[in-house]
DNA sequence: AATCTAGACAACCGCGACGTT
DNA sequence: GAACGTCGCGGTTGTCTAGAT
């Protein structure tokens, strides 16, 4: 037996919503709230829409506390930096951006960060070019905790004794083993791994991979000119713009680097 | 002025997860 | 435990618009 069709689509509205359909929606939830279920909103309301279609517009468009309007560079960063741990998990991401929808940052990365990113790599030798984020401070609004990273499936913080290894596109890669916790990930294959088509560095966080859950991911946003770290989801200020040395294999070899997230 | 093209973003679709019956 | 209904997510497509030709 196949799913039910959530409406009947021959009798429901499809493409751009009218400014009267959105103001029907708008008075409906404003007035009676969403009541559970946005598959019976429409009938309700009055509206000739899938309820699939209603929260849709709701989430994305609607709701009084939606951000329109271009994104900041502050934003960007942490985009890059959650998409970087985590890949594309808009809504984790849109999570940290408030006013923010999965569906506008899925579009924003798409369209233009994705581009800014390549453009800024194909242009050769970073330490030699602009970076594509200024160097503004990173966001010092509310770091999360850590128990709210681990919610959001973040590693744990780093600590004294962590080592790691790093390569030459300044992203490094942490870990703590099973046996002393405090051994060396070697970074340059299977956690770490450059897509030559965009040009952006990936490293996987893979629970039960290479070390397990305690892996940590520390990129290095410093290129020679910005002198903010992101460790384990964690905006980190360098103590100054000293590159990370490509195959350094203790933490005590980043002596520019504060290991306290900032704000924390 | 007409047409083409690329960018921006709104909207749809299918699927998995989850709660309820 | 199975069937069903709904929600939420991520990928994809559609539509609109501005700029170029």
């Amino acid at each position: 037996m196949g799913r039910a069709p959530c409406c009947d689509k021959a009798n429901v509205k499809r493409g751009p919503w009218s400014p009267e359909e959105d103001a029907t929606l708008r008075n409906y939830v404003q007035t009676h709230g969403i009541g559970g279920n946005w598959i019976a909103l429409p009938r309700k309301a009055g509206l000739r829409r899938c309820g699939k279609s209603c929260r849709l517009r709701w989430l994305n468009y609607l709701r009084p506390d939606i951000k329109h309007g271009g994104f900041t560079e502050e934003e960007d960063k942490v985009i890059c930096a959650i998409y970087n741990q985590m890949g594309s998990r808009w809504s984790v991401i849109a999570s940290q951006l408030p006013g923010r929808t999965d569906n506008d940052v899925k579009n924003y990365w798409n369209t233009k960060l994705k581009k800014k990113l390549a453009k800024f790599h194909s242009n050769g030798n970073a330490a030699n070019n602009p970076n594509p984020f200024s160097s503004a401070p990173p966001p010092t609004a509310a770091p999360m905790p850590v128990t709210e990273a681990y919610r959001h499936g973040f590693p744990p913080l780093l600590t004294q004794g962590y080592t790691g290894t790093s390569n030459n596109m300044g992203v490094s890669e942490f870990g703590a083993s099973s046996n002393n916790g405090h051994n060396v990930f070697i970074s340059d294959q299977g956690g770490l791994s450059t897509d030559h088509a965009t040009g952006i560095s990936y490293v996987s966080y893979l629970p039960g991979t290479r070390g397990g859950e305690d892996d940590g991911v520390l990129m290095d946003f410093g290129m020679g000119n910005l002198p903010y770290d992101i460790i384990s989801g964690f905006w980190f200020q360098e103590k100054d713009s000293t590159e990370v040395t490509p195959g350094s294999a203790s933490l005590d070899e980043f002596p520019h680097l504060n290991i306290k997230p900032q704000g924390l």
